[in-house]
Formats: C-alpha cells, structure tokens, sequence
DNA sequence: TTAAATGCTTGCAATATGCAAGTGAATATA
DNA sequence: TATATTCACTTGCATATTGCAAGCATTTAA
C-alpha cells in the first residue's frame, strides 16, 4: 500500500498547459467519459471498447483522486466495496468532453455516438 | 528523409478517443494553441514557456499534417522557409481549446491569461 | 464452505519522452 | 563575396511511461 507519489509540477502557468498536466494522456478523458455515463466500479472502466490496462486505470483514478476530480464513495449495493464519481471540479468538464465528442464526429470518419454519448 | 509512418489505428469507434488518438497527450495541444495565437515557424513553438523538446515538436508537427489539422504554408517573409497553419479541421478545435482554458483558469489555481489568450 | 468475481499490484518488455549534440540549408553580416 | 549565425530539423542515448500477463488478497455468490 505504498501511495504512488505523482508529481504535482506544472510546465507553466498557461491555464491549457495546467489543464494537460492532469488531462494530457490517451486515457485519461476516457475514464471520465465513463464517469460521465453512470460508471462507478473499477470492473466498469474495464468493460470500455478501448480495453484500458488495469494498472493505468489503477494509476489514473489516483491521479484523479489526488487532483479533486474524482472522489471515492460507497456503492449501495455493495457495502464492502468502493466506487468513484466525479467531483464538482469533474463535473465542470462536461464541456471539455462535448466539445471533443463534437469535433471527432464532425472531422473523424467512422466515430459514431453509441456508448459516449453524452446527450450532446 | 525517412518518413516516419505514424499509425492511424483506431481504439474504438467512439468521437472522444479517436479525439484522444490525435491529440491525447501534454503537447499537441499546447502546439495548437500557439497555431491559434498566430505562430507559424519551428523557432516560434519552441519559444513558448513549456519549452517542448525539438524532436517532440518536429513529430507533432508532422503527425498533424499527416491527420489534415495542419498544412505547411510558405513564409511571405522567408521564402525560402516553411511555416505551419491549422487546417479548417484544425480551427475547428477552438471550442475544445476555449473550454479547457477556462477550465483550467477556473479549477487550477495560479493559472493566468496571458500567451494562452484565446480572447475566451 | 468452497468457488468465483472483484479490485487491485507486480514484473517485465516495448514504446515514448527528454536532453544534448550534430547537420545542412537559409539568412544576415563584414 | 566570404563568413558567421540562425534556423529547422535529426540522431543517440538515458529515463520514464505504457501495455500485457500473471499474481493475490478481499468480497460476494453458490
């Protein structure tokens, strides 16, 4: 149970470069898609068409812990395990994550809106 | 001159991660933004307070053609040099910038307007 | 009271990043 | 014109991150 340090650095204080410190990565947004759409239990992330490793999802949701996007609840249907949600600060990234599902539907052949579908 | 090839696979079918395909990392965002504050050459990006390494900048630059958000343009000031700008695909991307810069101004902390000043 | 499912961690190979130095063409300077 | 400097990269290499498979405690289901 050694707590992974993660570095809180940042590379300037341009509020995108800010924003990419704790968003910049393939997985990161996906797992708050995910949030987005009612998932709350670590097999859930799992289930993803993307098929993100466990020891990433495991890392990512520390990240996001430790950065106030996500916290950590009780699951009601099951009292002895944990789930995640996202915080206010999470939730304020609903427009990030539309304006991004927009573009790719708009300027990437193929995308379909099926399970990220936000309700755009 | 070796071309680097650069794969265009895709995780799945959803518009966020093949959003996330292209521009899921700490850098190719930040090269954006400075296409959007007007800059066009090499020497310009690499002046920008992240300092992104040359290497990093050329295989963005690259892969960003290579995917149609930016094309090469020539310089009217040195014609005998190349300079870069975004495609309408790529300016497509100013609401994605604009929502994580106002995310990031409102949720991290120290953040300031200033060279990422998109005029939100 | 087992057996499975869940939520991780660990080890390791492959890939990506970051730094410094180098290179050749374009431009500025003497 | 000759030379120096800038520019736009490339290359090599050390380090960090990713991705896969396996392992391992807890929970939950049978």
């Amino acid at each position: 149970m050694t707590k992974r340090p993660i570095s809180l650095a940042r590379r300037s204080p341009c509020p995108l470069a800010c924003a990419l410190d704790t968003l910049g990565d393939k997985w990161t947004l996906l797992v708050i898609r995910d949030l987005f759409l009612g998932r709350k239990r670590f097999k859930d992330f799992l289930c993803s068409p993307e098929k993100i490793p466990t020891n990433i999802l495991s890392e990512r949701l520390d990240r996001l812990v430790q950065r106030g996007l996500v916290s950590q609840i009780p699951l009601e249907e099951s009292p002895g395990r944990q789930g995640y949600a996202l915080t206010e600060k999470g939730l304020a990234l609903q427009t990030v994550v539309k304006s991004l599902v927009k573009w790719g539907l708009e300027w990437e052949q193929g995308t379909i809106i099926g399970m990220s579908d936000l309700s755009l």
